[in-house]
DNA sequence: AACCCGGGGTC
DNA sequence: GACCCAGGGTT
């Protein structure tokens, strides 16, 4: 079955021609500079459905405030947040703490270099598990992600829906098939910078493809009809009021999220559903929810927030209460300063403007 | 297998 | 807007 495919297929000089281009066309990217476990996991984990050029300032900010496994498994939770802040996809930097304790108490520190264990690592799925197996510790594992599948898909020409579970399981087998057992890592990595670089999802470039001559999409001239890949749904909207409530000395409360879920244990101006009351029982709703006493104020302007699978209307207001406490674990009362302390998501940061 | 989980860039 | 991105966890 998987044999079909790689049938007439001439790995060797794919591998060959492919590495050849990659040492001497490879990004300088701060990962690459050794061959550090600890940094190429959290690269891995940051570039997780993120781009390289947003990753960069990340990665060299959070491996200076964290520079060893030792550092991230004693940090603050709160600290690691408002280090990934902006970043998105927050339980990636929990499950990393977690795993990080997890290496420190049970393997002494030293990051596991087998499937099985990195694998049972929270947050180590099989792409990253592949990834640290191959770019750290030279195994020629196969590490799946959207680069991979693009590529093979093109020059194999598979016509298989890559957003379907079993398609991907697919690629891993022609991957461990075609990877180079003499430089695994490299091989892996030369083929995301072909994804990132020359076989990219629009216009791919190739004339300048140092595989051209064994890709079949680009034989047939298919090459922009792959891969084949399923549509999202569109988002769901939900509609919010939020406060941005002072007290009488002046300071603002804001609201610490659930420990799970959407954008958990991150920082918030309170927000009211406007699914559950309207906009003029703000206040009522308020008084149940937190035992907070809040006369509302004029408005301050409209913001709307895309996530990947709802979107997020919200009507910001100023409001005003005369308590100085809340007997509500969630709810704390910081001055303008103190604000920035505290990990907030994109779309409250928005708001900051009217503090 | 389907859904949840962010944010930014591009066309 | 729709789509994409070096995916993983939960149900």
């Amino acid at each position: 079955m998987r044999a079909q495919i790689l049938q007439d297929f001439n790995s060797f000089g794919f591998q060959y021609d492919l590495l050849d281009w990659y040492y001497e066309n490879k990004r300088n990217l701060p990962w690459r500079e050794s061959q550090d476990p600890y940094k190429v996991w959290v690269s891995e984990i940051m570039l997780q459905q993120t781009k390289v050029d947003t990753v960069i300032p990340y990665f060299e900010r959070f491996l200076t405030k964290f520079p060893t496994v030792y550092d991230l498994a004693k940090a603050d939770e709160q600290d690691v947040l408002k280090t990934w802040e902006g970043l998105g996809y927050y339980s990636r930097a929990r499950n990393l703490q977690s795993a990080v304790k997890e290496v420190v108490e049970k393997y002494g520190g030293k990051i596991p270099d087998t499937p099985d264990e990195l694998g049972s690592l929270k947050g180590v799925g099989p792409y990253t598990k592949g990834a640290i197996l191959s770019i750290a510790y030279n195994q020629p594992e196969p590490a799946v992600d959207g680069n991979v599948m693009r590529v093979f898909s093109r020059v194999l020409k598979i016509e298989e829906d890559i957003a379907k579970a079993k398609t991907k399981k697919t690629f891993e087998s022609v991957v461990r098939e075609v990877i180079s057992k003499e430089d695994p890592s490299s091989f892996n990595q030369a083929i995301m910078d072909l994804g990132a670089t020359i076989c990219t999802p629009t216009s791919p470039a190739c004339l300048l493809c140092p595989v051209q001559e064994y890709c079949r999409a680009f034989a047939e001239g298919v090459q922009e009809d792959l891969p084949i890949k399923t549509k999202a749904k569109k988002q769901k909207k939900k509609s919010y009021a939020v406060l941005m409530i002072k007290d009488e000395a002046g300071r603002y409360i804001i609201e610490k999220r659930p420990d799970n879920g959407l954008l958990a244990n991150l920082w918030q101006f309170p927000m009211i559903p406007l699914d559950e009351v309207t906009v003029d029982h703000v206040s009522d709703w308020l008084y149940k929810e937190y035992g907070l006493s809040v006369k509302l104020g004029e408005k301050l302007g409209d913001i709307s927030h895309v996530f990947s699978h709802l979107k997020w209307e919200l009507v910001v207001y100023a409001a005003v209460t005369s308590d100085a406490k809340s007997e509500d674990e969630r709810l704390k009362f910081v001055d303008k300063q103190e604000v920035e302390e505290y990990p907030f998501p994109v779309s409250h940061q928005k708001m900051m403007k009217y503090l």
